[in-house]
DNA sequence: GAGGTCATTGTGAGCGCTAACAATTCATGG
DNA sequence: CCATGAATTGTTAGCGCTCACAATGACCTC
């Protein structure tokens, strides 16, 4: 078929065609009760005929609802942002908003503040940013906009309303349960310092050694690739016998590194050294070994993020007052075993 | 700050407050040439100092156009399926469209037909279907849909424009390279029955050995998880010996469990048991071994599929005519070494 | 100086819908 | 039988923009 520009079927020809006025098409499709059985018949049957579809920009321009809400986002390949966009376009969708994504490959001023003029284009009534890094945040605190932004991943450190999952209380976790394994200290391969996630993730793994009385190791870096986790695991593996018999990984991708690096410098896991990631990513459970991590719920963030972006829509919430903190999980799995007999599920 | 209902800056305020007619506003903003230039700057600076920004919506239905493309998607947090999504979103917004997306959980006739409504609802002008599944494409060449369809990833075999990786291809690269490593046949674990993607591999598998004049053996099924790889490797594990050395495995999560099982049972890989999959997500070149697989280029999808439905919108190509194939490539890692020394970046 | 051309600006009419209000119908009770 | 009000339907006026065309004025040309 081809899709000719013959002008589709407006709804004053659904209301020539079923006898009524447009009006009364426009009360049928907005389910207004007062309309008798048989001209809703009539109506219906006329729109199925014509094959009639609702426009849908006249419709926002009249009512000044688009029902469209925006995301903006970087690294949607990864894991952890790839869930999350999953989760909030569910969410929207379930309240009837269709979501438009600006996928970036860089969060800076410029390509945030394009990627709102881009949404705006859109006609979207809020926006969610996806905004890990820090410099992110303080763009998105600048720059004007005409409709509320949520910010996911940021913190809770930052002006605008936000939604995150507790990183502290997951590195803490984390820490925690390699310590409670027997295990003096702890070593830390971070993410990048520009990134908040990392930052706490780093906070709260010093945080919980230093609770422990132990002085925290320098810790290392990464760009959550596999790649910056292997060169780290290639040092770390100097450090074994040195005091060196766990790691905490800032994520599960650079964890994958780190274990590929222990096992070519001939550094057994967990016998030697213990290693927990973070994100639970579906593939930690097949690794060599199975990786102790820490789980992200994504569908509770998209869920409250949509919430509350909605909430600053209709002027429910008054903004700037809004933080909302989410609790991870831990999973234990081989990669801390035999040090860890208390919980989690076992390796299949 | 609050959203305060407050009436946004129509063309019409812009205009009073600039001194000209409002339809001067609207050609500057649409960069129209016949505009003095002093004129140009009056308008501009009442933009700047009222805050003023086009309506969408208005603009819309007075153009006909709301440069709005959707996208349905299943599976979105997959590395293939996010990977596209990115490109697709990229590539429209290189050409001025802003993009809807709606992920599924299951692609069935009824989730795809309210998807395609709920995209109407948001104005789309075209749609991109990302519908492994055959039972999808199916679905998609029944319903009625007032705008043009293009589908991603469903194989050549279909009444819709389509735009696909030869997976035939991919996979005969895949068996090609271990057969020419010496291995007298390969063993093939296939995705899903009901993925076009999975069956297009499987035959290119069963015709490149056939074409060598070896009967291939049975091949096993998975559902594309680590798990369902695990399990599937823990057979295979069993015919080693028996005349099994080489196995090429539909995607690479599905390897990593293969990769487990085979670990665990005592087998080596590559020297027992040469192991290819299929995608090249980030995360393969750091298996134990790294493996060797076949990547698909996702950036080139996502480009000539927004290039094929612009086209099909504008009226340009008509519809039902299109089919664009792209080439896969091996990438050789050490899962398949040492039995590839003619091609591929060697392991790090 | 009349007529013609071009650049620039303004005017009016819709795009297809919803909201507010007006009009009509119908059942009901006094 | 007619007033009363509820249920149902119609009428009108925008929503904020672009398009087609009209109007204005500056500048030439002969």
């Amino acid at each position: 078929m081809t899709y000719t520009q013959l002008r589709p079927p407006t709804m004053a020809d659904v209301a020539r065609m079923a006898g009524v006025s447009h009006q009364t098409v426009s009360r049928v499709l907005g389910d207004h009760p007062n309309v008798r059985d048989e001209t809703r018949a009539k109506v219906l049957h006329a729109i199925e005929e014509m094959g009639y579809r609702r426009n849908s920009s006249a419709r926002a321009l009249a009512t000044r609802r688009t029902r469209t809400l925006g995301v903006v986002a970087s690294n949607t390949t990864l894991y952890g942002p790839a869930s999350t966009l999953f989760a909030l376009e569910e969410a929207a969708r379930a309240e009837g908003y269709v979501v438009s994504t600006v996928s970036l490959r860089e969060l800076t001023v410029e390509t945030l503040s394009e990627a709102l003029a881009h949404l705006s284009q859109g006609g979207v009534e809020g926006v969610i940013a996806l905004a890990p890094q820090r410099s992110a945040v303080e763009a998105l605190a600048e720059l004007r906009h005409p409709f509320p932004v949520v910010a996911v991943g940021t913190g809770s450190g930052v002006e605008i309303p936000s939604v995150n999952v507790d990183q502290f209380l997951g590195a803490r976790l984390a820490t925690g349960h390699l310590l409670a394994s027997g295990h003096r200290t702890v070593w830390h391969l971070a993410g990048p310092e520009d990134w908040q996630e990392a930052v706490d993730r780093t906070d709260g793994w010093r945080a919980t050694l230093e609770e422990a009385g132990v002085q925290p190791p320098l810790p290392l870096g990464g760009d959550w690739s596999p790649l910056s986790g292997y060169r780290a695991g290639q040092e770390l593996a100097g450090w074994v016998g040195r005091g060196l018999t766990a790691v905490f990984v800032a994520n599960d991708q650079m964890a994958l590194g780190v274990l590929r690096a222990l096992r070519e410098a001939g550094v057994r896991t967990p016998q030697d050294v213990a290693v927990v990631g973070f994100d639970d990513i579906p593939e930690s459970e097949f690794f060599a070994p199975p990786l102790t991590t820490v789980r992200q719920d994504f569908a509770t963030v998209g869920k409250r993020s949509i919430a509350l972006l909605l909430d600053l829509i209709e002027g429910r919430t008054p903004s700037g007052t809004s933080r909302v903190a989410i609790e991870p999980q831990l999973v234990v799995r081989a990669s801390t075993f035999p040090y860890a007999p208390q919980s989690g599920a076992a390796p299949g």
